[in-house]
This record gives C-alpha cells, sequence and structure tokens, in this order.
DNA sequence: GACCGTCTCCCCCGTGCGGGGGAGGAGCCG
DNA sequence: CGGCTCCTCCCCCGCACGGGGGAGACGGTC
C-alpha cells in the first residue's frame, strides 16, 4: 500500500527535489503539488493524500496557517511534514505547535527524506525532543502531547547529545559515563536518527537552535 | 619542561578547581595562588610564572588593570590567559585589549583548561575571531594587535566556518563554494588550529559559544 | 626586488565516525 | 506469561575527517 504524497513548497526546485527523492520510492507516490499555503485545502479534499511536505515560509500562506487550517478543516486530516531550512526554527516550532507531525531538513539526504515521509504517514513524530518537552508541557493534554513524547529522546541518549555538544569523542563519553565505546555509538546512532541529523556536527547545531542546550 | 601557573581568582574555589585540574597534568605546575589582582605583580616578579590564570572580576584590581600593570612593570612578561564566567563579558574584551593573551571560560571542561594553558604558554593566542576583529579595528597598532591578528579568521575561513556551522561536509562546502575540495579541507584546518577546535563539532560549537553565529 | 599572507590545490596516512546488522538482560505492562 | 522499551555490547565495513607535509599564484608591504 502506496504512501500519497502532496507537495508544497514556493520554490520550484525544491519540489522537483522533494519529487525526485520521493518518486523514486516504489512505495511512496507524489500526487501533487502546490506553490503556496492557499492552495492546500481544495488539493487536500480532492488529492486525499497521506502525506502533506510543506514548507514553512511561503508568499501568501505560510506554513503554520496551512497546517491550521488543513487539521480545522479537514475530517481525516493528513499527516504533515513541514520542510525548513534550520535557520528559522520559530517558524517551526509554531507550526508543529499548530499540530504538524514532524519537520523535515532540506538539505537532508534522500534516504532521510524518504525516512521521515514513511514514518510520519505510519504515525510517528520526527520531533526535537526539547521543544518537545517545552510544547507538551504548554500544551497540556492532547493527542498532540502523546505523539510528542514519542519522539523524545531517551534519558541516555540526551545525556549523550549534551557531552556531544560539550565536543566530546565517543571514547571520552564513554569514559566519564562507564560504559563501553560501543554503547555510546549506539545512543549516538539513536540521536542522529531521532533528530534527523546526518553527522554529530548537525545533532549539535540542533542541540543549539532548539535550546536544549545554550550559549554562554 | 614544566609550565609554571600563577592563580588569581578571588574565589578559593575556583583556584582549587583551576589547581586540581592543572596539578594533575604532569607538564604543568601551578607555583603560586593571589585573590586579588592587588598581589600580582610582587608574586610575578618573585615566581616568574610562564602563565597567569587571572579573572578579570575582582574586588581591589580587577584583570584589566592587572594585566596592564603586569605587561608594563615586568620585564620578560607571563602570558596572560584571562578567566571568565561568561562569553560576551565586556571585561574580557578589554583586558584582551590591554595585551592578556586568551580567555577562558570557568565552564570549560578540564581537558579543555589544561589544553589553553598549554596553548598560550607556547605563545599561541585563544581568542575568539569575531571578537578579535573588532578589537583589532579599534586599537590601531600595538603589540597587541599584531597577537590578535595572528588569531584572526580569513574571509574564506570565516565563509567555512559559518557553512560549517550549517551541517556542511566539506564536499559540500567545496561545492558551494565552487573550490576543490582540498582546499577546503585547508581552510577547516585552519579554523581548527585558530579556534584550539580538535574537529569540526568543537569548531561549530565555539561559533555558537562566541556568538559567531546565533541559535534561532 | 624580496618578503609575506592568502588562496588554491596536491600527496600520504591513520582513525574516528557512522551505517548495518545482531544479541542478551532488566524492567514495565497488559 | 508474552511483548515492549531501554541499555548494554558485539561484529563488519566504508569513508569523511584531520594531521603532516608541500607548492604555485596573486596581491600587498617594506
Amino acid at each position: 500500500m502506496s504512501v500519497t504524497v502532496l507537495l508544497v513548497d514556493d520554490e520550484p526546485l525544491v519540489r522537483a527535489g522533494l519529487r525526485a527523492v520521493l518518486d523514486a520510492q516504489p512505495d511512496i507516490e507524489v500526487v501533487g503539488e502546490a506553490a503556496d499555503g492557499a492552495a492546500v485545502i481544495p488539493l487536500v479534499r480532492k488529492l486525499r493524500p497521506d502525506v502533506v511536505a510543506m514548507d514553512v515560509r511561503m508568499p501568501l500562506l505560510d506554513g503554520i496557517e496551512a497546517t491550521k487550517a488543513v487539521l480545522k478543516s479537514i475530517d481525516e486530516p493528513p499527516k504533515i511534514l513541514v520542510v525548513t531550512t534550520f535557520e528559522n526554527d520559530e517558524y517551526v516550532y509554531r507550526a508543529l505547535r499548530a499540530g504538524a507531525d514532524g519537520f523535515l531538513l532540506k538539505r537532508a539526504r534522500p534516504s532521510e527524506i524518504v525516512h521521515a515521509v514513511r514514518l510520519v504517514a505510519e504515525g510517528e513524530t520526527l520531533l526535537f525532543p526539547a521543544a518537545v518537552r517545552s510544547l507538551a508541557a504548554e500544551y497540556g493534554t492532547s493527542s498532540a502531547r502523546a505523539r510528542l513524547e514519542r519522539a523524545a529522546l531517551t534519558e541516555r541518549e540526551e545525556e549523550v547529545l549534551r557531552r556531544m555538544a560539550r565536543g566530546m569523542t565517543n571514547a571520552e563519553i564513554a569514559a566519564e559515563m562507564f560504559v563501553g565505546a560501543e554503547t555510546v555509538k549506539s545512543h549516538v546512532s539513536a540521536v542522529l536518527a531521532k533528530l534527523g541529523a546526518r553527522d554529530r556536527t548537525q545533532a549539535v547545531i540542533a542541540a543549539y537552535e532548539s535550546g536544549f542546550v545554550a550559549p554562554a
């Protein structure tokens, strides 16, 4: 059973890139495109996609408002994957608060993009845990809260991420945590997967950008 | 040949911490302590330390004045490592203008502290370039200026660092900057050396911690 | 003219890193 | 009880990374 996707981005290049990546998968089908959030509602009604991959920054109606609109006006709303360039997190968080199911970095590798689409289609969330926690706290009870918590890092993973954000190597982390190097590798891999990071540097960036660790 | 260090900090706890960290190294020896900048000159004359680790904020004579005094009144002055709690401390900048050789954050890891002491002892500078540039610009000519500029990143190095802080690999940076991968490697190595970073992750951390790049 | 810093590119080389698997034990919960 | 997550550790493997050199070209400065 194939996953159907609607692309919403004002840049044709990005849409083309996403389409190329996603259509290359046998189990994923891009069923439509839109250049702005304003066009999303009718397209969702018509196409009934499983997932909407939506840019946060768009000229007429941005991803935040479009997300709200979709969730409010559609009975069984599609999963919403917010697409971002990483620098403008404020928008992403507001979109997540608005009910989006995850976020995706534009510079993510193809395999990660595919992975993200499959995950949200399955009902998983792709959110960074530090944001998750504050969101969950301020959002109180709701389905959103449950979704958010599923994406959170475990205790050990958070401990490892903090040490990664202090510039420590796996070996140093292992020594400080009194575990084997292989164990640290496992945690690091888990952290990278959950954060959608390609390497430890991107994970540390995510930690700073999300406020999980704060400078000075 | 051991590196001798004089600790100057009004908080006994900080002195004890630094002493513990530094004395644990076979090649570093803490030869004295002072609780205020006012006591520095005679101690430096007497002990002839290679490095003075000096707090910027002290009751009687602060790190800025103490730095000036040491440089002015001692023939072959020790290297001065300014110790601070805050990254963007106006006092630190003024101390660096006064001729200090580097700064050290109190929350740095032991290994980083040790590293910092060794580096300044060798005549290197530990300054973050963003601060360095404005300092060099407003300070004009002086021996301090020469030292500071040695630590400043070049244009290309800054461009590379910005891209590193966006999570890009060397190959991606090379493509975006229209240069060869080897060139990027050269710039990255220069950045790491100047920042005293061990790897790109530490460089990105330094970029965030210094305000060279800002989260969200 | 000689000098120096910057930018560009090249070589070799070791290794830390990350992906892809798996596996066993502890604890929780329906 | 079985099933689940989490933590722990193990294998193999490819590769990007970073250190160590060097070198040519350009543009300034002395």
